[in-house]
DNA sequence: GCTAAATTCAACCAAACGGTTGACGATTCA
DNA sequence: TGAATCGTCAACCGTTTGGTTGAATTTAGC
């Protein structure tokens, strides 16, 4: 299982590339093989290859092969830790003070006011 | 002037690393100088200078010098594109699905159930 | 004015990145 | 069967990254 650290790290790495936001804001359009993908872009098929790779490392793409051709799918669901760690940012005074209170206060260290 | 493409790049780049997610986390709780932002790190003071710089060119940091200790503020703002653009792509499923039925709908084309 | 402290700068290093080209493996189709 | 297609792999190349160490710079304080 990779530490949630380095799933972090891999996920911001992988939307640090224009091109790989491009191939994961197309995806949203729906599934698509690679060889599509990869037409926009003036690069060759390998470097698409590779982009498609980092996104896989990091969980935001998955492949299904039919036949000779490999079918890209986006994987929203392993965007949600970064996006919660940015989100935290804006909130982290609201949220986790209340959680902190909360946990502070089962454990019956809070003191009376 | 940046082009905006490149800012999401620094960002998302900046994002990247473990050592200024941590900075940028310490940062919440209140500007601090270089040297207490390096103290939990093992690792040279130079090193965290370099994060720091590379979190200032992505606009996430600034510095102000009062003598010869430089105070860094978390600037917030710069994470809202990058932010924006990961809200994106949460929604556009059930915007672009919602939109989808209503022009079918339009055309003739829902079957009734 | 001298010395110590807070940072950055400069040079260096190994590893990762983003790209290329060419070969390879798998699959389709005539 | 043989040729074409889809995609990855492997080797290579130049640049960037993340770290080091040591020197330079700026300010504080005795």
């Amino acid at each position: 299982m990779i530490p949630p650290e380095t799933q972090l790290d891999l996920t911001f790495a992988a939307l640090a590339d224009p091109t790989r936001r491009a191939i994961v804001a197309r995806l949203l359009e729906g599934d698509a093989p690679v060889s599509d993908l990869a037409k926009p872009f003036a690069m060759s098929l390998a470097a698409v290859s590779k982009h498609i790779a980092h996104l896989q490392r990091a969980g935001l793409l998955t492949q299904k092969r039919t036949g000779r051709v490999r079918i890209c799918r986006l994987e929203l669901d392993a965007l949600r830790p970064a996006s919660v760690w940015m989100a935290a940012l804006g909130h982290i005074d609201e949220v986790d003070l209340d959680q902190l209170e909360a946990r502070l206060g089962d454990l019956g260290l809070l003191e009376p006011e």
